[in-house]
This record gives C-alpha cells, structure tokens and sequence, in this order.
DNA sequence: TGAAAAACATGACAAATGTCATTTTCCCAT
DNA sequence: ATGGGAAAATGACATTTGTCATGTTTTTCA
C-alpha cells in the first residue's frame, strides 16, 4: 500500500545533490514537480514487483530499498540496494521490457514517481540527465560483472566477508559502530547467495574469530583487514 | 596483435541492420567510415584488456567474441558473448571508467574502432543513437540480474542445461545440428562458474541421458524438452 | 503486555562440488 | 604426416554446502 506524501520541491530536496538530477536547470524541475508524486513507505512495502510493465521512474528521497528477483522455487536473490538519491525503475522503463526484480523498503523510505512522459520530455529539455542515467546505468553494469564472478569463484565464506564490507561502505556506522541497515539473516543470506542456516554459522565463526562483533543482530565490523584478508578482496 | 583490414563503407555493412546504428542516418555514416579503424582478428587475441582505460567503442562486423572477467585466482568467468551487429566497450567508455572485462576472439573476427569523439558527436548529431545504446545497456542490465539468480540458485547441472539452451538459441546450429560456436570445456566451466571436470562429467552424464549428443567435442541439443525441464527453466 | 509468529541458532547428516592424479584423444604447427 | 602439447575424460577422495530437525530468542501487534 502506497500512502501519498506531502510534494516538496525538488529543487529543495536534500538528496538532488547526490542525484541524476543535480546538474539540471532549477527551472525547469517544476515540470516534475508538477508532473511527480510522492508516497511514504514502510518496511516490507513493494515500490514494484517483478513482471509488471514500468509507467515511469522512482527517485528515493529518504529510506533505504532492496532490488531483488525471485527465483523459480520461491527464493529471493538481492541484487543490489537503492538509498537517497537513487534513482529506481529505470532499467525496465529504458528498455522497454518488464521489471526483471522487484523494489521492496527495507525501512520508512520516501519515493516520488516520475511518469514516462516526463522524463521523456526532460530528456529532450536537458540532454545531460539522459547522459547521467546512462552512466548509472553502465556503471551498474560493471557491478554486475564483479558480482556475476564473485558468485561464480568465491566461496560462501568469502563473499559473507565480502558483503559486510560491502554494506559498511554502502550504509555506514551507526552510533554504536554497527552497520545502518535493517537486514534478517535470511536477507543476507539471499545476498551472499547461499542457505539461511550457512550465513547464520559463519556469522559466529567471523565471531569467534573476532572479525566481527554482534549488537543483537546488528553487525559491528571489527577486524576490518582480517574481513579484506578473508574475502580475498583485491581492489583496482 | 591486431592486424588492419580493409575499411568497407558502414552504409554497406551487413550487419548494421541489426546494430544500434540500424536507424543512424546514412548520409551521416559517412563520417564514422571516416574516423573509424577496422581490424582483423583470430581466435583468442584480444580486442580490449580488462583495467585499461577505453578510448572509443568496438564495432562487430563479423565473427564472436567473449567478454570475460578474470578473478583474483587468475581464473576467467565469461559475463557474455558478442558477434556480428554488436557492440562492445561501450559500458566503461560510457561510465568513464576502466574496462572492467577483457574480450576475446572465438573466431576470426572482424572489428571496426570508433573512437570516443566521433561517437559523441554521432549522440549529439543523432540522439536516436544514444538511446539504442541506452536501451542496450539497460537490456544487458536485466540479463545480468538473471544470471546472478541462476548462479545463487540453481545447482551446477541446472545451469549447465540452461547455457547449453542459450548457446543454442544465441549462435545457433551448423550443418550436423551442433550448437556453432567454438568454446573449450575450460570456457564452459567459466560461463557456468564451476570447475572444468564437473562440466565434463555432466556432459558425459548429458549424453548417456540422451539429452545431448556429441559430434567430436561439439554438442548437438538433442533432447530440448528434457533440457528445459533439467535447466528448470520458466520464461516470463 | 503477553501470546503467537518470526527470526536466530546449532547439531547431525546427506548431497553436491572441487581437487588431484592419471590416461586418452584430439588438434595444429613444423 | 606426424610429434608434441593442449584438451578431454575418468576415478578416488576431500571439502564445502545444503537440508532437516529442534530448541531458543526476539519481535510484533492485538
């Protein structure tokens, strides 16, 4: 269920910066502002669901979404994730095809929709904002190509390491110096790739191993070189 | 090594048909023959190496390629493949970043070079161009997040029956109904992401099972039902 | 706030997959 | 055409990972 929210204006929106939209004309942004709409979201709400034909773009103002697809027994694999100034839905609308994943919030998120013919019209208005979403687009791309070859050589264990290091960097500390972001095992495990009860015994072996600590559920990254040594992580 | 070849006009190319460039205007192609640079290539000399910076896009006119990624054990996982009509480079030139996979020639092959600045004044002479890309890179995008499932979920045999499918349907079949390309066992082990042996043995237990047949090391798709419902495979 | 549901945790075992060693077959460059 | 090197094939075994069962803790919400 989508729950309208209050329109604010784009041009005043904190996350434009850090967005596709933060070098286009002040202007013309009213026409989104016209054309847009806004809704506030909880934990578990669908933004889109795999399957359905696009009728436009989401642009995350606050909160935090995972983009995941389901496999054919059920199981979720997560994809990648969406915060602030994400733009999301663009790939199916650009493509003309079906959503190939689902959009889901992982906590009070705020989106607003833009619609098809705005942004096409944006578009030919400010031909920098097709330049942005194209470069988002293709850097996704080579994202994907870690991930698909992550999967394909490393162990569980590895990428575990890997993804911890992944969501710190992603989602930052909070106050307590454990990673910003709601997640269940059986999240991270449709993350990492693997069964539920494996993430849940090598998150107490990177315990016990003192890579990481435990706040309740919430994962306090510890021995950061150990995590790099252990998710053989070799950055370019 | 890459040897020139003779530059043939684009207008005339028989593949521009179904290439982003197929609605490119063709008074304006003239200007491409003039910029680009063609080559000709054997099997497994590389067209573009993983890391290094792009200077333009890869133009197929004729023959396949493998776009691959190397891990940090130095072993290779095929992302994709590419032939006549397709074009490659463009994600790291268009992201302004490295190569973030190298590509290889499966086959004698013919590419032509377009370098970064007459593709650019191609997008702002044309936009139709810049939006054929777009819609390429974001069809890639969808095709990725499928692979990252299949790899996450399906069992090595599944996703052995499946490339076999896909092989099939993307290169097609010669003369004795053997899927026609040119791969190794090594580099069907690196698009399924397991070990060479593994690939093997299933081929064998493939053929007793009656699903394949082989004509030398060539795999002939023998049983497409049974593949499907081995390579548990749903399409949308 | 307290009962039910969901999430987390752990053990025991089975199944899938990788590794290493060895032999056979095929391909291609001289 | 042919000898050498690469690729394919197969066996034996180790290791990793998944599955199922069960108990505990945490969260949710009526």
């Amino acid at each position: 269920m989508k729950r309208f929210a209050e329109k604010n204006l784009c041009e005043n929106c904190p996350s434009r910066g850090q967005s596709v939209f933060h070098n286009y004309p002040k202007e013309q942004l009213a026409e989104v502002d016209r054309d847009k709409s806004c809704f506030l979201m909880k934990r578990g709400e669908i933004v889109f669901n795999e399957g359905n034909m696009p009728h436009g773009i989401y642009c995350i103002k606050k909160g935090k979404i995972k983009i995941y697809k389901t496999g054919n027994e059920g199981k979720d694999q997560i994809i990648r994730f969406a915060k602030e100034g994400d733009v999301i839905g663009y790939r199916a609308l650009l493509s003309g095809e079906k959503y190939s994943s689902s959009a889901s919030c992982l906590e009070e998120t705020e989106v607003c929709f833009i619609p098809k013919t705005a942004l096409l019209s944006m578009f030919s208005g400010h031909s920098c904002l097709a330049m942005n979403l194209m470069k988002v687009a293709c850097h996704e791309l080579g994202e994907a190509s870690k991930i698909i070859t992550n999967l394909a050589q490393k162990s569980t264990r590895e990428r575990l390491a890997e993804i911890i290091l992944v969501l710190k960097e992603n989602f930052g500390l909070d106050k307590d110096g454990a990673i910003d972001v709601n997640l269940t095992r059986e999240e991270l495990a449709n993350m990492v790739g693997t069964a539920t009860e494996s993430v849940i015994r090598l998150i107490s072996d990177f315990k016990d191993e003192g890579l990481i600590e435990l706040q309740g559920k919430k994962i306090i990254p510890k021995n950061i070189s150990a995590l790099i040594k252990t998710g053989k992580i070799v950055e370019a």
